[in-house]
DNA sequence: TCCGCAATTGCAAGCGCTTACTGCTTTTTT
DNA sequence: AAAAAAGCAGTAAGCGCTTGCAATTGCGGA
């Protein structure tokens, strides 16, 4: 990168005014006589002055980019929500740094260090982890956070989210209610607080409640090809009814009982907890909790341009409604 | 965001040497004698000192960040070519500054403005369209660029693909193999560079070179419901083989075709021209030509790594190998 | 016409870091 | 052992912009 063609020193010479009027016209600082802003504008115009955004952030320590902290960059979950944040930050001109963490988990601190380093002025997170590390790093550096589409024991930090409790029983319910009474939860990571203290506890709850004594709880299983294999596990368990938090992997399960010759629903019920277009576009099509991911996004975002512009926001804990959304994998009453 | 807690200058005085020798450690310059070097590194421990990305920017004229321009945030197919872009550039410490373009077209100069005012050192460009107007932006910035799955007409800047035309007619010469001698092929925008310039000419040549006079060029089908909505003129137009751009598309086409109650492959042979997880999940498993998405992002990436250090580069129009993928959508042999 | 106050504008000190240059030490060369 | 080269570290001038404060201007009222 040369110098920097035009700058905000050429503008102020050509339109004969100091640098600090040039920089009030660019920023729509109101002391400024219409005359006078009208030239600058003319001069910056004809000189084609662009801002450099690295000099502003300098000097005015603001950088309007906010960093985004993804686990997995091709799950359409997070790109749902993404596009909602996206939208909004785009609305409030903020660029957006992304920075997925994928499976290198040991360097998530890195990763994030790196975003603060960049003086970005919020994040938005929607890893399943917050390690202390990173927390603490946020706290210390005083920029404001929001867990899009996931929890964080620690209360501090903001969250949209949908009631993933509540949720998740009316689920089971509607399978039970089809006369499954052999359900099954099945999770990736068990040690995320949305797994771990909602939906985890909501099954054994559930089960309590309606005095089923033995419980099926698959973890770790993540991906397509895990629900796949899983089926067969599932069905020497007697499992008849099922909640996957990931569509795909529903979609594995799905199709390894569709590929033993079995039938879904009458000999397994499948209810996927996070749904995106996958769900929808195959065969029998999986009935979802339908999480309204743009809208979490573009709330999460929003919620974020308050807390940077220290604004007021009522209740930094958001809970939007879900969907229970039927569709073939249940039977239809 | 109030003034930084810690900066170089802190770490200069108790460590007892200057801001520079604190900067050359930071950087790695080896113009520090051993024992100062850790005498430095021991403060910028103790002090936790984390430099300012944005005044090393200011400074260096280098932001080690990079612009990835993307259409839409839920394609899986953007999605799988970012994250090999991403994995390359956590390798080479640069950030990601992702910027959507989706539907509203109009502002696409804006938000690219916005990026190369925020200084990033190149750019990724996936696009399918690049006007005039960001052309010229770029070059006037001097900012390189490399298109990453798409095309410009403009040969100087650099890219990353396969060869449409040669898989296409890879394509469907499959299918005119398998007897089906009423071909068609699918797209979005038709005037992008590789459709107007690669697969549309490569159908045309491919009926040309078999003496088929009758033409199903189909355009401005983007989505999947355009797909499931397409399937009844394909019917009433006799089509029995269909290339498709995008693979959700695809399955819009398959899932209209089986709500028919027809037969896929026998009615109808699908290949989908650009395969995600979803051409793979859903049932019959469409035939696709594989891209190898991951690779491309990460070459195009390490490409601009190399463009942005006035590196060497052998030829700036790379194209990686395709895998015409076999399966359910089209007879097996 | 002159004064006071508000509206404008300019001044200049940073923001936190990089990087020629310069100069002082060592080391190497002969 | 003296000179040349190399190694280290410091000085200070920016990078391009914002902003508190001071200075100037313009205007209405007395």
């Amino acid at each position: 990168m040369h110098k920097q063609e035009v700058t905000i020193y050429d503008v102020a010479r050509e339109a004969k005014v100091s640098m600090a009027t040039v920089s009030r016209v660019i920023n729509g600082n109101s002391n400024v006589r219409k005359e006078t802003r009208e030239r600058v504008e003319a001069v910056i115009n004809r000189l084609h002055y662009q801002p450099n955004a690295v000099a502003q952030g300098l000097a005015s320590k603001k950088t309007t980019t906010v960093g985004l902290i993804v686990p997995e960059l091709t799950n359409l979950y997070f790109a749902e929500l993404s596009k909602g944040i996206d939208d909004i930050a785009l609305l409030y001109k903020y660029n957006i740094i992304i920075s997925s963490i994928e499976n290198r988990l040991m360097k998530e601190d890195e990763v994030i260090q790196s975003l603060l380093n960049k003086q970005v002025d919020g994040v938005i997170y929607m890893s399943n982890r917050l390690p202390d590390k990173v927390a603490n790093a946020f706290k210390q550096t005083n920029t404001p956070v929001v867990l899009a589409g996931t929890k964080d024991n620690r209360d501090e930090f903001a969250s949209v989210t949908i009631d993933y409790q509540k949720a998740d029983t009316e689920a089971l319910n509607l399978m039970y209610n089809d006369g499954k009474k052999n359900l099954a939860i099945v999770v990736g990571d068990p040690d995320t607080v949305v797994n771990k203290d909602n939906r985890i506890p909501a099954y054994r709850k559930f089960l309590a409640d309606h005095d089923i004594a033995e419980e099926h709880i698959y973890t770790k299983i993540n991906n397509y090809s895990d629900g796949y294999n899983l089926y067969s596990q599932l069905e020497k368990d007697g499992v008849d009814g099922v909640i996957v938090t990931r569509d795909v992997t529903a979609v594995g399960i799905l199709n390894s009982v569709m590929d033993a010759g079995k039938n879904i629903p009458k000999d397994l019920e499948i209810i996927t907890a996070s749904a995106t277009q996958i769900a929808s576009v195959v065969r029998p099509a999986l009935t979802t909790i339908k999480q309204p991911l743009y809208d979490m996004g573009a709330v999460a975002m929003r919620m974020l341009t308050k807390l940077m512009n220290n604004e007021e926001v009522d209740g930094i804990h958001v809970q939007l409604p879900y969907e229970l959304l039927k569709k073939q994998s249940t039977l239809n009453q």
